[in-house]
DNA sequence: AGCAAGTTTGCAGACCGTGCAGTTATACGC
DNA sequence: GCGTATAACTGCACGGTCTGCAAACTTGCT
């Protein structure tokens, strides 16, 4: 019957539906037990009673605890391939890296009690910092080929971390209120491909 | 007899050099088991029998399993945080990491090792990206001060971070073999130099 | 209804890491 | 030298993460 109905909206099955759901619940409880009383102070156990399920169940989602937290890396990550692959013609791989991290600017709630959790944990600052790699791999691909940068080339692993760096110091919020803006972020954004051009070019030169 | 010798090798006590030496022998075995098998594969009890001693001791000496592999870390944190300081008048941060930089191109066989080792397990990887974030912190509180940067400038991260990642690479031995000569990397180490003065300069002049 | 496939669960177990208390080795004053 | 204070080593028990496995259960489809 619903067969045919193939259109756009997919209408995952009860199943699917209900998967995504305990996924969620498992995320929603996790965040508000670490950010109540911190991630090393929940076990996987309280976690599993707060989501009505099974400890065993957790893994079934999760390959670890951590992995509870950086919930939406892969989505992310996904983005972020997307958004090297998919750019317009005749811009740069750094144009859009720039207009990538503009755009992943907003954050919805879920995500701003993330950072407090992660800010508030020596480990999962370490394994924020781990996971970054990949993200920076991405780049470091897109970029080499935006260079034509041969194999010993320095200049893609210093433009990814450098755009990583940025990536992390605008979303870390420290600092004055003043200075989580927006526009605040756009400048920096700004600040850090000039920076980058600017590098690029002196190199250019010799 | 000998207690009056105290001229510059300060004979540390029987107690002293035992520790120094069981913690060398922890270090050693330990290295060798991850060479050998895997770090994953080697348990703390392998370590301990092969060291001949007792599990418990092993985290007397190293608060985790993944700090025996980074044991000369707090070392070179030290030497990098002498080195900002003592930096010749005159010089910049930037001069003095480069200095440094090269100046830790030399390792010995156990650091070697210790690469391989690292290079051939993921979560080692990842550590070893951590724990690059203190060294970090280092740099970023010297250029602070030698740009004079305020609190929302994100210069001495971006410093910081490419410096970090030429470190990586430059210690990583990836590539051909011809890329893993000192004077391979002195002229990398020349280029990002280079990058980051230009990068400085472009927004210097804005 | 009933079968196939996917999900959840409990159980047992390996491993890391910690607190504690008892034992052993070193250092130091006499 | 000798005894005592002090530091290191050790064993033990425990809490926690994570895995493999097989049994129970739920969903999808005919």
């Amino acid at each position: 019957m619903f067969k045919h109905m193939d259109t756009d909206a997919p209408t995952l099955g009860l199943r699917e539906r209900k998967k995504q759901k305990t996924r969620d619940t498992i995320i929603k409880v996790a965040l508000d037990l670490f950010a109540e009383r911190g991630y090393e102070q929940t076990t996987i156990a309280d976690i599993a009673d707060a989501a009505d399920v099974s400890p065993r169940t957790i893994f079934a989602y999760f390959p670890s605890k951590e992995d509870i937290v950086f919930y939406d890396l892969a989505e992310v990550q996904a983005r972020l391939a997307a958004a090297l692959r998919n750019r317009p013609e005749g811009t740069t791989a750094l144009d859009a890296l720039g207009d990538f991290i503009a755009a992943s600017l907003e954050g919805d709630s879920q995500q701003v009690q993330r950072r407090c959790v992660i800010k508030a944990d020596e480990g999962l600052q370490r394994g924020k910092r781990a996971r970054l790699a990949p993200l920076e791999e991405l780049m470091i691909g897109a970029i080499v080929e935006d260079l034509d940068a041969g194999p010993g080339d320095i200049r893609p692993q210093i433009v990814a971390s450098a755009v990583g760096a940025a990536f992390s110091s605008i979303h870390d919020e420290n600092g004055p209120p003043e200075s989580n803006t927006p526009e605040h972020a756009k400048a920096v954004i700004e600040d850090v491909m000039a920076f980058l051009r600017g590098g690029l070019e002196a190199l250019r030169q010799r």
